[in-house]
RNA sequence: GGGCCUAUAGCUCAGUUGGUUAGAGCGCACGCCUGAUAAGCGUGAGGUCGGUAGUUCAAGCCUACCUAGGCCCA
């Protein structure tokens, strides 16, 4: 017995090397992390990008201008997954026939650089001039532009890394100041005294962009105005009474600066008597005020609208000055007293309603934060230390009724993390309404195909909303404000002349000459001033806001690149930039040119953890890219941005990315499959024709053209996420489980050469060469990897990023076939059940081990029987057999195919010993007693199968 | 506080103009196979569709409010 189990096995050994087994180089362990350098390196040894440029010349071009990111810090998952769509986009519109070039760009100017350089250069930042200060900045501009173009390549983005736009570029800079100038000659530019977000720390306005919210203490105090006019005029209940008006507030170090009082015009207000005195207040918050003030005996003498009080004047508490009493929309009951206190050079509401009445637009705080010598009691005090000195004044002169600290958010400065202030100062312009901008930027909006469709609304709304852009900064770090003044009349000097000079000398050395040069060596010999035939002139020390550095990046690359053009057909960003670059482009480019630079704009949501909540240092969840590609490639990296769809918050967890490296390995293993059966597969000599296919190969080409078309439309609408889903459920679904599980029996035990196997070869060959180069954009390595091991052939390019798209092969559709086997494989589902049953009852284990009997009425019974070849290979079944009588017993009965009758049984006959189908003809042939009579025939010189 | 947006199984996603017992893959459980093998196959269990109220003969899909979260602004 033993020595016929050993001989027995031997002889099976001898069977297993007549098969056509799998048989590849391709790695099943992707190795991503050490392979994908090599495949960088690889590229740009044979520069893949410049022959992605070569093969789509003369195409039609697809331009996506690149946002510039801000050149500080490495990469983190927002910038990654931003550059990653990027590329998708580009690779795809590349691959769908276009001409599709990238050129990544920096913002290098502002700000957070020249902090950062402050902070490193410490003392020793006093003792430089501005030019060699400007110079630390660009190189540390550079040095981050280094690391990030690194660290962005490392991620698999094709682009133009060698040669990409830098804001601080000498013509880059130089068609920034251009463009400034257009819009001041334009008169779009003025300069004015408003509130803006002032860091006292850093002495200089904030943009919008440039201000965070966080809690910040402050004392909240209540306020009493005596009222200084003849109330009973009014309200004649009140003659002879001692009156005051009641405010809140949470910034006591305003109240010097106090001109008027704001009430609702419609809200009640009660002057209510407390301790001989009246006061003034909203009615809805008299019992909370009350008690805040600690007053527990009142009495209401009367009530009115507070329209009733607009005009008539209180005193200020402190000082020798009349407070006003006006009416404001803005006025709320949600806290305080009703009535607002209004310092119209300390706040936007507080300055545009200033301006209705006519009130001076004071703010007597200097750059540092200090009252200005005028302010009495306490000139040169810092403001927010203010806030004790006002509050011990209001106090001293009993006008102080309540006091509490309370916490709330509050402005503070991105940078040097400090509360800001609003103070009015003289600030450059660019106005919304002289030109009428903002009209016209509203109608360019509607212009545009804004991606998802609610971009527009948003950034319609902001647009709708903005006050004028203020585009002046007190830094060093930035692009001149290039404008004069005249030492003898202070006359702002900027004539077309003048400021040509300037763009042409930016043009040869940078906006460095700004800083270097005095004014007469910047001015043209002999300029004038047009007012007072002055001759000598100052410099304009203010620098651009760096949004309009950005913002000018259609005018200074799409326009100044020969293969780029204006308007660009997208701008792609996160949806922040609804207020940022698309905002600023937008205005800037519909000032200059009246229209928007895009004609189409897509945004993604932000990156947040698993949970849904943002990243943040403190918390603790912030998640490394450059760790995801260490631990497992930046293709998985890519993988998950095309996984997600990224138009709302884009989650990522270790959780998420365990799926993604599984579903990576599952679309790896099914190509690693794939090209293991077509290690003998030549396609010029073994491809065979479609008509002359197998039908399950047909059917397997005609799911391959559904897969196609959906992805095709998939990546032409931006969706990659259904790309994914789509390739890598056909890769699970029909391929592994169903195709490619079905086919082992062709491919294995057929003759190598027979019409059956290279049936299938040829189709499975079309399915990766199909695959790979859907999947090239998002699995970019490993599409590569793929590619280079395919079977060659006449014709084939040198990477999959060479080639196009396929297109859906109309001979391939087939709907007829679609609908047979779309019951037969439902059946097949059937069998399954009724297998698993059998397995569990220990009747068989493999599939093979078992003989199926079917039973159905009339009309499926005739399919079957149609079908019963199709039925046992779809099941990988030995035997099937359909009855024509209902006699089975203990039968699976289907719930899904009415009537539908499953028997499972043992497999009659023998187990073949090298197909593994049961077969009665095992043992028929002396010469080879343990296998089938099909699998004689095929080990026989000749014959076809 | 305001504007825009999101919320379907543990995870990632589908759910057509509101219309029968809400789908997929993965994961999980159980099993099979050992000729894709640190692979492959099968079966199965998982959801009061964020909550509440409403419109409707009928709501995951429409409306209002609430809760949680995101971006932008105050």
């Amino acid at each position: 017995m033993s020595f016929h189990l050993r001989a027995h096995e031997e002889k099976g050994m001898d069977y297993k090397d007549t098969l056509n087994l799998p048989k590849t180089d391709f790695p099943m362990k992707a190795n991503l992390s050490k392979k994908e350098p090599e495949m960088l390196k690889a590229w740009d040894e044979m520069n893949i990008y410049g022959k992605i440029r070569d093969v789509s010349k003369g195409r039609k071009t697809y331009i996506l201008h690149d946002g510039p990111p801000y050149a500080n810090g490495d990469i983190h998952l927002g910038t990654a997954l931003n550059k990653i769509i990027k590329d998708l986009v580009i690779k795809s519109r590349n691959m769908a026939g276009y001409d599709s070039i990238f050129v990544p760009g920096w913002d290098c100017h502002g700000l957070p650089i020249e902090h950062q350089v402050d902070k490193e250069l410490g003392e020793k930042k006093d003792a430089l001039s501005q030019a060699e200060k400007r110079r630390y900045c660009r190189t540390y501009a550079e040095k981050y532009v280094d690391i990030q173009r690194a660290q962005f390549k490392r991620l698999g983005v094709f682009g133009e890394w060698e040669n990409p736009y830098l804001t601080m570029s000498y013509e880059y800079e130089a068609i920034t100041v251009a463009e400034f100038a257009k819009l001041m000659l334009n008169g779009d530019v003025y300069k004015g005294k408003k509130p803006v977000y002032w860091c006292a720390s850093c002495k200089t306005a904030l943009a919008e962009a440039e201000v965070e919210y966080a809690d910040h203490h402050t004392p909240s105090i209540y306020i009493k105005f005596p009222m200084i006019s003849d109330i009973s005029a009014v309200r004649p209940k009140l003659k002879g009474e001692k009156v005051y008006v009641v405010i809140w507030t949470t910034t006591p170090w305003t109240i010097p600066a106090n001109l008027a009082i704001a009430l609702h015009k419609e809200f009640i207000y009660v002057a209510v008597r407390v301790e001989g005195e009246v006061l003034i207040l909203a009615k809805e918050l008299l019992d909370y005020c009350m008690d805040a003030f600690g007053f527990k005996k009142y009495e209401v003498i009367d009530e009115f609208a507070g329209s009733v009080l607009e005009g008539l004047k209180c005193r200020h508490p402190f000082l020798d000055r009349e407070s006003v009493m006006i009416l404001a929309p803005f006025v709320t009951l949600e806290a305080g007293t009703g009535a607002v206190h209004i310092a119209p050079g300390h706040g936007q509401e507080d300055y545009e309603i200033g301006l209705e009445y006519g009130l001076d637009n004071y703010a007597p705080v200097d750059e540092d934060g200090r009252f200005t010598k005028d302010v009495q009691f306490f000139a040169g005090e810092f403001v927010f230390e203010a806030n004790d000195s006002v509050n011990k004044k209001l106090k001293e002169v009993g006008k102080l009724l309540g006091l509490v600290d309370i916490q709330h958010s509050y402005p503070h400065c991105w940078r040097c993390k400090n509360p800001i202030i609003f103070r009015s100062t003289e600030q450059w312009f660019i106005s919304m309404e002289k030109n009428a901008l903002r009209k016209k930027a509203l109608e360019c909006i509607d212009q545009v195909e804004w991606i998802p469709g609610w971009g527009r609304d948003r950034i319609y709304g902001m647009v709708e909303n903005r006050p004028d852009w203020c585009i002046s900064r007190q830094r060093l770090w930035g692009v001149p404000i290039t404008v004069f003044y005249c030492k003898e009349c202070n006359n702002v000097l900027a004539t077309k002349e003048v400021l040509n000079r300037i763009v042409a000398l930016v043009r040869e050395h940078g906006a460095d000459v700004w800083f270097e040069r005095d004014a007469k060596d910047l001015i043209p010999p002999g300029t004038t001033c047009p007012v007072c035939k002055g001759k000598t002139f100052t410099k304009e020390t203010n620098i651009l806001d760096v949004w309009f550095d950005s913002g000018v990046s259609h005018a200074a690359v799409l326009e100044v690149w020969p293969t780029l053009r204006s308007p660009s057909d997208m701008y792609l960003e996160g949806s922040d930039q609804h207020r940022g670059w698309f905002h600023s482009s937008l205005l800037e480019s519909v000032g200059t040119r009246g229209r928007a630079p895009y004609t189409s704009v897509l945004t993604h949501g932000f990156v947040v953890d698993g949970e849904g909540k943002k990243m943040s240092k403190s918390v603790g969840n912030v998640i490394d890219p450059l760790e995801i590609i260490e631990k497992y490639g930046a293709e998985i990296l890519r993988l998950w941005v095309a996984a997600e769809d990224y138009t709302v918050d884009i989650r990522i967890s270790s959780e998420i990315l365990e799926r993604l490296v599984e579903a990576y390995r599952r679309i790896r293993n099914t190509g690693r499959y794939i090209l293991g059966n077509l290690y003998d597969f030549d396609y010029s000599k073994d491809s065979v024709p479609y008509v002359e296919m197998e039908e399950m190969d047909q059917w397997a080409l005609h799911r391959l053209q559904e897969v196609i078309q959906r992805v095709r439309k998939a990546y032409d609408n931006y969706q990659f996420h259904m790309v994914y889903y789509t390739i890598y459920n056909f890769c699970t679904v029909d391929l592994s489980a169903l195709y490619l599980d079905v086919s082992k029996d062709r491919l294995y035990t057929s003759k190598a050469k027979s019409k059956a196997r290279k049936s299938a070869q040829s189709a499975m060959f079309i399915i990766l060469d199909t695959l790979v180069r859907l999947l090239a954009p998002i699995l970019t390595f490993t599409a590569e990897e793929i590619w280079a091991s395919m079977p060659r052939y006449e014709g084939k390019a040198d990477s999959v990023h060479l080639t196009r798209f396929p297109e859906v092969n109309p001979e391939y559709l087939n709907e007829g076939l679609k609908e047979n086997w779309k019951t037969l494989i439902s059946l097949r589902g059937e069998i399954s059940r009724a297998i698993e049953t059998a397995r569990k009852n220990k009747v068989v284990g493999h599939p093979l081990d078992a003989r199926v009997e079917l039973y159905a009425p009339d009309k499926l019974r005739q399919f079957m029987a149609e079908r019963r070849e199709d039925l046992k290979a779809l099941n990988i079944v030995s035997q099937v057999n359909i009855l024509e009588n209902d006699n089975l017993e203990d039968a699976y009965e289907s719930s899904e195919f009415e009537g539908l009758k499953i028997g499972v049984s043992k497999a009659a006959g023998a187990k073949c010993n090298r197909c593994w189908i049961y077969s009665e003809t095992v043992g028929a042939d002396t010469g080879h007693p343990t296998i089938c009579g099909r699998c004689i025939g095929n080990l026989s010189q000749e014959g076809s199968r």
